[in-house]
RNA sequence: UGGGACGUCGUCUAAUGGUAAGACUGCAGACUCUGGAUCUGCGUAUCGGGGUUCGAGUCCCUGCGUCCCAGCCA
């Protein structure tokens, strides 16, 4: 059967088959009966007003996805008809963010703004034909005569003026005769359409800003509707896929591309990705950025591509998220878990394994030499046997983490307590004999004694140890700063997107920051800002932009999964 | 209460008139020099009511629920 996907002689590809979804079901019905030909051509628009986010992505891989899949092709156009919102920095870094999830759009980079001459030609054309006529009501007035859900609009008064007097009119529109809302071009379709948008929509305000890419040369400038068919038109597009709300749009999408007469594309709605426990809304993220919340668009508790960048995320785990979170028209919301699944997926096979401490307590095993030094040989990578060993520095006096010992252990606790024996990773088999407390009752200093027959962490007698925990020696470890992230809002929060005008500020996770200095293995020193490790039986960091040689910093990507909290926090629920 | 769309495990997606499947989550276990990874097992779903049909998640009727729309935003 041809159904337009690739074919054997085309798809040496390693990829994971893509599960169908009703968008490739229309594709392939519209090769099947050449629609457009057999091509298929998609465009990812976003506007120039803000950074992208991960519903971003999920339309980004969908639009490439799609072309790559069916040997189309996908541009990449700016949506920017609004001088007042649209900044050059996010042009910038939209498209730093698109190559980062690795999609190419090659040499078709485009911007609406380019079409705004030919959108001007066609704007008169419609006033020649009858269909689109000069208003001079303001703003409040249009919203009085417009209607409501259950009663038809009213007509404007200017509604039936002379071809000529719109023709000129809206040329001294053009030329800046008029002030910022005192008139606007509108489309003569029917006031008393039960759909709002076909109720004589505006096509043309006027605003005397600068835009970004065409100066002052206009003051009138085109609203997205009759923009967004037009562009799409002109660059051929076939299947111009958009999310759900613009479903009521697209009446006066084909009005537009119908009444001029050019090429058609095909508008396809599919749901908008929503993620517990998350704001994607643009206003809500401006707002954290604006109201110093967060740090910035790349902070990394931020949902943006830049902040996931940030944070540790690979592109990679994006797209295999992306693609697995499928395509349909149900308004749903997506477990973050999942994202996080096919993050751990991904570090799991390349972050590179180090042992750092993040809450240190010291260990002296009393048998160890005094200055004796040992190069202990680490695994880089389990996952990967190419990615080789190193050799990390033990000694007499190391750190541990002190959640790895308990005086009084509970049960099912196969970690360090006194008289128990563990294995230090790669290292030795220690034992403790004894703790030191200060007046408050914390412990100090654990003592051990170590068994030289168990160098590398291996035994001759082949005996057996519950647990295998990780160390730095104190004498070589460096500080580190680790920054370790909650979840930005309340986590009990799960839709923190649902009120549109919610305060925000009152569902802010007060602990979704926390700085700490770690002892890490020297092994890190000096990793270049976004290198992934996986800190052993911890988490998997990355170091930050702000590391330095002297001071490095990692944040926390996400912790591993913690099987031992668990069975704590089930046990402790038990005893309650 | 006008119009547009959508209702399948806790969550997301599939099944295109023919055994309701997969992933995530959860639970139980195996294994392990990471309580990581891996492996095994378990569990839960067709919004309700009618109808058509040998057979309905799928088609028809009807009810209910959810989302979107009254920007000179996109």
């Amino acid at each position: 059967m041809s159904d337009g996907l690739k074919t054997a002689e085309t798809s040496e590809s390693i990829e994971a088959p893509r599960p169908s979804n009703f968008i490739r079901d229309i594709i392939i019905q519209d090769n099947q009966t050449g629609k457009f030909g057999g091509k298929v051509h998609t465009r990812f628009p976003p506007e120039p007003n803000g950074y992208l986010h991960i519903g971003h992505a999920k339309s980004i891989c969908l639009n490439f996805g799609l072309a790559r899949d069916f040997n189309g092709k996908c541009n990449l156009r700016f949506d920017d008809t609004n001088p007042c919102k649209e900044e050059q920095e996010y042009v910038d870094s939209i498209m730093e963010d698109v190559r980062w999830l690795g999609f190419d759009w090659e040499d078709r980079l485009f911007f609406a703004s380019d079409y705004f001459d030919q959108l001007y030609e066609w704007a008169i054309q419609l006033i020649k034909a009858g269909k689109a006529y000069v208003c001079d009501l303001t703003a409040e007035e249009v919203r009085a005569t417009r209607g409501t859900l259950t009663e038809p609009g009213k007509e404007s008064p200017y509604r039936n003026r002379s071809i000529e007097e719109n023709l000129e009119l809206f040329e001294r529109m053009r030329k800046g005769e008029f002030p910022d809302g005192s008139r606007t071009l509108r489309t003569k379709i029917d006031m008393a359409s039960p759909n709002f948008n076909m109720r004589d929509p505006v096509m043309y305000r006027i605003l005397h800003a600068e835009h970004h890419r065409t100066g002052d040369k206009w003051c009138i400038y085109p609203m997205y509707d009759y923009t967004h068919g037009e562009s799409d038109s002109i660059e051929g597009i076939t299947h111009s896929i958009c999310t759900l709300e613009f479903e009521d749009h697209r009446p006066l999408y084909d009005w537009y591309v119908e009444n001029l007469g050019i090429h058609h594309p095909q508008q396809i709605e599919f749901d908008r990705l929503n993620l517990t426990n998350t704001v994607l809304s643009k206003r809500k993220l401006l707002k954290l950025v604006t109201g110093g919340f967060v740090s910035g668009w790349d902070d990394p508790r931020m949902p943006t591509l830049c902040g996931f960048r940030r944070r540790g995320y690979t592109p990679e785990a994006i797209r295999n998220f992306c693609a697995g979170i499928g395509v349909s028209k149900t308004n749903g919301i997506i477990e973050f878990a999942l994202l996080e699944h096919h993050l751990r997926e991904d570090l799991n096979k390349h972050a590179l394994r180090v042992m750092a401490v993040l809450d240190p307590v010291k260990v002296i095993i009393d048998n160890y030499p005094d200055g004796q030094v040992e190069e202990m040989e680490a695994i880089n990578n389990p996952e990967d046997a190419s990615a080789g060993t190193r050799k990390v520095p033990f000694s007499k006096v190391l750190y541990i983490e002190r959640d790895d010992f308990r005086e009084d252990p509970p049960k099912q606790y196969y970690r360090l307590s006194p008289g128990k024996e563990v294995r230090l990773r790669y290292a030795y088999f220690i034992t403790c004999t004894g703790v030191v407390k200060d007046e408050s009752g914390e412990v100090t200093e654990i003592h051990c004694t170590y068994d030289p027959a168990t160098h590398g962490g291996n035994t001759p007698d082949g005996r057996k140890v519950k647990s295998t925990i990780h160390w730095v020696s104190a004498a070589h470890a460096l500080d580190a700063e680790v920054r370790l992230y909650d979840t930005l809002f309340l986590p009990e929060d799960q839709r923190p997107d649902e009120d549109a005008d919610s305060d925000l500020t009152s569902g802010l996770n007060p602990n979704s920051l926390v700085r700490k200095t770690a002892r890490v293995e020297p092994s890190v020193l000096g990793a270049a800002p976004l290198t992934k490790y996986q800190f052993e039986r911890v988490g998997y960091f990355c170091a930050d932009k702000d590391s330095t040689p002297e001071k490095m910093v990692f944040n926390r990507t996400v912790p591993l999964r913690d099987t031992w909290a668990k069975i704590e926090k089930k046990a402790e629920k038990k005893s309650k």
